[in-house]
RNA sequence: CGGAGCGUAGCUCAGCUUGGCUAGAGCGCUGCGUUCGGGACGCAGAGGUCGGAGGUUCAAAUCCUCUCGCUCCGACCA
């Protein structure tokens, strides 16, 4: 491809409106364009690059057993009442209404379809396990699209969905899927790691996201030296000491006007906010409940619904916390708290003379003693871990740190073939659900990740895999013998395979240079007169600061070699 | 949805506080010339509903109201 002729708009300034290094670069790079907030044109050289992450995964979705095909991006609303999921996923979901007046949803994921798509075709257990894929444009309207392509609403991913009879065929195809990200991810040169995950909308039991760190990342990570990983939903701390053998002291009310607010109370009370209890007034499914917190810890709504059984948590409002706790909001208490359950954090427990509210307006309890002074019916971990924490499975300090989620598989469970009735029969002639799961991948995440985390101060670093093109011909002047060497080079290179860009325009030097680093084509061949006077042409690795002297036709054995050699190592 | 900020040439921005000549700069673009190994230079040009609507005024990019779009923080979320 000749640059002259190639739609590659460069620019030298970053956009205004882009915050996050990879978007800048996508941009200046001329990859991307944007359309609106969070829609992006991908331009032919952006374009090259994410249709070769996507033939990766093709590659290895056909080895781990998956089959692929292609699902419609209109959905029936109705699927997603059957589902449940028109409530569960809310105004994220991009729905319209047709010239029938019937709602049609633009597909987020497409566990529905699949599921309704397998149920009306599989009927025994001989079948399976079945494993479907596809890639395919995805619809999220998200309260804020942000950091360019990072997070979207309208974005590529591979969504593969496997079914089975029994639990352990599931695990095994959990297990082919997990190690084909593993390789997928490889072969794009992502460092990567893998951390236990909460399910979040999709639902089900066990779940992994593979993530890429970097301080661009929008998920938080949780890490310790033993090996242990986790997203901050999902990160379990251990359980603080127990507290050194403090001789328990009477309850005693306390005036506190106006002290709402946990910093407002250790200045009134003079104690630290671990010797405070927050009492948090919420909805689990709607129906009120407390959650106990030791006063310098943060809730895990996520993990709150989990120990209470329901679906979904939110924080109650003013009235109804009023009405229960008979205290304005700021004053509740476990103390004399029967009217709704009470889920306390384990770290809690432990705790010693405390203070807590005293549900009523104005006052605070302190000697406060949990077992003694409130019973401790539920005691669960319902906190978030903080820097600080330690690890409970070897008591190392935790490391957070920001992330990127290239990657997600769940295992699912029957949420999908119970509620739309998909089912199998057994051996035995007995009607089962179907055992899912499901595996989705982000490709503009990937390739956001990898300008993210290889990038210099000149621009893009491609890996070999995944570059829209694996070597530059940058022609320095229109002599006839710069001329004849760069045709010659440039069909010798297509010849022998090589994807080749020749910047052919009649550009300045240090424009051809500095474009050739900023797109970040790996390898990069300059033919000028000053080494052709010697008859040589310059190889140079895009990482490298010194060019090599070759004679031209060396120099295209060199390249080629270089080139197989990267792609195999890729090939893991 | 709560908070903050921004919208002027293809891009990055100045001008707005204190209303007033023909609305500017740099980059990019077109033509000509000189240059040519890490973002050259000269000359000549093209390019603008100052986001939109309404209002105040003799006069609005500038002041007021409404509205749309974009970005960031928060909340939410594969």
């Amino acid at each position: 491809m000749k640059w002259s002729k190639a739609f590659i708009p460069t620019v030298k300034e970053d956009p205004s409106d882009a915050e996050v290094l990879s978007h800048k670069l996508m941009v200046r790079a001329g990859l991307m364009r944007k359309l609106a907030a969070g829609a992006y044109t991908y331009l032919p050289l952006g374009y090259r690059t994410l249709r070769k992450i996507e033939q990766i995964i093709r590659q290895e979705m056909d080895a781990a057993g998956a089959q692929e095909l292609h699902m419609p991006v209109i959905q029936p609303g109705e699927l997603w009442e059957r589902s449940g999921r028109l409530k569960a996923y809310g105004p994220v979901l991009m729905n319209f209404t047709d010239r029938h007046g019937r709602r049609v949803v633009l597909g987020p994921t497409h566990e529905e379809v699949i599921t309704t798509l397998v149920a009306n075709n599989i009927s025994s257990y001989k079948q399976l396990p079945l494993n479907l894929y596809q890639i395919q444009t995805k619809f999220r309207d998200e309260y804020r699209p942000r950091f360019g392509v990072l997070r979207t609403r309208e974005f590529l991913m591979k969504d593969a969905y496997s079914f089975h009879l029994t639990l352990d065929d599931l695990k095994i195809t959990y297990q082919k899927m997990y190690d084909a990200y593993c390789r997928i991810f490889d072969r794009c040169g992502l460092d990567y790691i893998v951390v236990e995950a909460e399910s979040g909308p999709i639902g089900g039991e066990s779940s992994h996201e593979f993530m890429v760190p970097t301080e661009a990342g929008e998920d938080t990570l949780v890490r310790c030296s033993c090996g242990y990983a986790a997203n901050l939903e999902r990160a379990t701390a251990a359980t603080p000491q127990k507290e050194t053998k403090e001789s328990p002291k009477d309850l005693r009310e306390m005036h506190t006007p106006g002290a709402t607010t946990i910093e407002e109370l250790t200045k009134l009370l003079k104690v630290p906010a671990e010797k405070l209890i927050k009492t948090l007034v919420l909805l689990g499914d709607g129906k009120p409940l407390a959650a106990l917190i030791r006063g310098d810890h943060e809730l895990n709504e996520a993990k709150l619904a989990h120990a209470a059984g329901v679906a979904n948590v939110e924080m109650a409002d003013a009235q109804t916390i009023e009405k229960l706790t008979g205290a304005a909001v700021g004053f509740a208490g476990p103390v004399g708290l029967s009217k709704l359950p009470i889920i306390t954090d384990k770290a809690v427990q432990g705790m010693a003379n405390a203070a807590t509210g005293a549900n009523k307006t104005d006052y605070h309890l302190l000697g406060v003693n949990p077992g003694r002074d409130f019973a401790l019916s539920s005691v669960a971990d319902i906190r978030l871990a903080q820097p600080g924490d330690r690890c409970a499975k070897c008591g190392g300090e935790l490391q957070f740190s920001k992330g990127i989620e290239i990657g997600h598989v769940f295992q699912l469970g029957t949420k999908y073939s119970q509620a739309l009735g998909a089912d199998v029969l057994d051996e035995k002639g007995k009607t089962q659900p179907l055992i899912m799961g499901c595996y989705g991948i982000g490709l503009n995440r990937i390739m956001a990740a990898t300008i993210e985390t290889g990038a210099d101060e000149q621009g893009i670093i491609w890996p070999m895999n995944i570059a829209p093109f694996q070597v530059i011909l940058v022609q320095l002047g229109q002599s006839d013998q710069v001329l004849t060497t760069a045709q010659k080079l440039y069909e010798d290179l297509t010849a022998r395979g090589c994807e080749v860009l020749w910047d052919d325009r009649s550009a300045r030097p240090g424009v051809k240079f500095n474009d050739a680093d900023l797109i970040g084509i790996p390898l990069r061949i300059t033919i000028g007169e000053k080494a052709l006077a010697n008859g040589n042409v310059e190889l140079k690795p895009r990482t490298e600061k010194q060019p090599q002297l070759l004679e031209p036709s060396r120099a295209v054995e060199a390249t080629a070699k270089i080139i197989q050699s990267e792609l195999k190592a890729f090939n893991i």
